[in-house]
DNA sequence: CGCTTTTCAGAAATCGATACCACTGTGGCT
DNA sequence: AGCCACAGTGGTATCGATTTCTGAAAAGCG
């Protein structure tokens, strides 16, 4: 029995840089070094060296270079919903902004709760990721500072001055006093809120906002007012439903997120109230869906999407992959959208 | 200048198989079959290991074990825009059938541009995915096929039969049959379509689903009721718009997807009609925001969360990851939802 | 009791790319 | 002429886990 050669020569779908050195009359550590292009190669072994490439298809296989240079050249992306449109406007964002790079996105989900949120940042720690961002979430300032002493860190939805941590958070009590100055100007005296969980900062910051523009108007707040929801469609329905049931008058809302916004819009229909007639509605996140209700909401955007970009270049830079550098951040404040689910009170 | 000793222990955050032989005093050989669990191996080695796995919080690294095994325990998932509902549903259903197999999803997406579907498709394949999961798309059958030949493949939104294929493809043209019965049932005979872009196939079969309706009813079909739109919200509300000012006569709107729909809702508010009460209105998909439109929209429903399940979980079984088996594929066809937008022509 | 057959564990090769080190040859300098 | 500096290049150890091969101890058997 003929002893089988050891190696042939690679499958024609796998070429290696042996294959392309063979091929190439050169060394593996020329070949090496002209794919990482840092130091000066003779053009004509560069010449075939490149020609070898082409022609057996070759492609670094990342597995290898990642043991090797502890970079697996992937950013992990913590998220809370998949099928959130909040959510992924971000990674859309992110996406963009790792698109050219040689990076990719590996998103995951963290469905709200602080348990698996911690898993699964940790399940991407474990898949090596060379950077994580963090779109809004839970986890407490304390860990995502842990989380950072691994790996760069940028985080969306709040405010933190920690080392190796990029945060792109707005001041959301801005925000819900804009919604809410909006309703006032426009003659609203009696302005229910339905506000996100009193777990979440942002939450919190936005019905600051509501009572700080009534503070600002000399106006009073009805505590019977303020219903708390869960930031989905459905919590803000049952608070409208609450709300009317109440019996409590009131000409408007202010929405702490776009969802509940929904919500409370088809609660409205069912029992039959007019939008803008009847209720005025401010939101909050101008998510793409917005324009095409009816009549189109009225909402503060948020720009997602260029915080995601801008998450993603941060992470970036601090991986030392200089891109261009990160433009003047342009855009990037809270802005009110006027559409049509506010009016002026009819007196 | 003393030496530097060549390697103290590594880093607290990376231990190494060796770290733990040499903790439980064994040789990596007898970790590595513990991690992998198919030899037998005396179990106070198997304790000690176990134990020193625990006590160095040791995680596998795996660029090292796909090097050495060549899977990346990692489906790629191409999708169009990580931005639509569509595809997030599908997406999310991938990531819930994956979780606790150890897989994690790549989600790249194709943009409706057929080079950089390809383009996308190479990169999770140069990123060595185990499998690819694609989600609807323009690749042709040929392309699929050709991925399938590298890897097991599972395709949502077409029907393929080809080697190393999983196909989860559903009637579009019953489908559009169903929604155009539904508003013939409710009285309407003069009914637009609102088609998708003539080159996607599915967008092809739900308007033939129209067109069969009609003529199963013996009725026939005006051609300019017909308006192609391009599976967006503007393309919806363009195309009603122009079936609006070119004057014909209709009572009812199949539009071939839920996008669509909400666009052509927000052209008839804008033109002062009312739904349904001046035009019926039926969808197509029954994406999440559908139940909190105002009315609630009338759709086919397509299980594309458990579609999304159903890939994930047979190019896992590809994979030989023996899950439990996939189950009876329960609720996997479309249906009929009759919610608001529709009601009984008044004569 | 001696020999074979298991069973179990360690040594070492391997996956593919990178990077350090060592070597050669050329040009510039004294 | 002799020496140095340095650009180009190749050889090879290395990353961490898997896996084959091999050896030693344990078990089986006449």
């Amino acid at each position: 029995m003929s002893a089988i050669p050891p190696k042939l020569l690679s499958a024609p779908d796998t070429a290696t840089v042996t294959d392309v050195a063979l091929l190439a009359g050169v060394s593996i550590s020329t070949v090496s070094r002209i794919l990482n292009g840092n130091i000066r190669v003779a053009s004509d072994k560069r010449q075939a060296v490149e020609a070898a490439i082409q022609k057996l298809q070759f492609h670094p296989n990342l597995s290898a270079r990642s043991l090797r240079s502890g970079s697996t050249k992937t950013v992990g992306v913590l998220t809370q919903e998949l099928e959130s449109l909040y959510f992924t406007a971000g990674a859309q964002g992110v996406e963009e902004g790792l698109t050219g790079s040689g990076f990719a996105p590996l998103v995951v989900p963290g469905h709200w709760n602080p348990k698996e949120e911690l898993d699964r940042a940790r399940l991407l720690m474990s898949r090596k990721v060379d950077a994580i961002i963090i779109l809004g979430g839970t986890l407490s300032d304390e860990q995502v500072i842990e989380i950072a002493r691994h790996l760069p860190t940028a985080i969306t939805g709040r405010q933190l001055i920690a080392p190796n941590v990029f945060a792109f958070g707005f001041d959301q009590a801005a925000g819900g006093a804009m919604a809410t100055r909006h309703l006032i100007e426009l003659g609203h005296r009696r302005i229910a809120h339905i506000s996100g969980p009193s777990a979440h900062v942002d939450a919190i910051e936005r019905k600051e906002g509501y009572l700080n523009a009534h503070r600002e108007a000399q106006l009073s707040v009805d505590p019977r007012l303020i219903v708390e929801g869960n930031y989905q469609e459905e919590g803000g329905r049952r608070a409208a439903h609450s709300l009317l049931d109440a019996g409590v008058d009131f000409s408007a809302v202010f929405c702490a997120n776009d969802q509940m916004l929904w919500g409370a819009r088809l609660a409205f229909y069912e029992r039959g109230l007019a939008v803008p007639g009847d209720v005025s509605l401010v939101g909050f996140d101008d998510l793409p869906q917005c324009c095409y209700m009816t009549p189109p909401v009225t909402t503060v955007r948020q720009p997602l999407h260029e915080v995601g970009q801008a998450a993603a270049l941060a992470v970036l830079q601090a991986l030392g992959v200089a891109q261009s550098p990160p433009a003047t951040p342009a855009k990037m404040e809270l802005s009110l959208i006027v559409r049509g689910t506010t009016c002026r009170v009819i007196p």
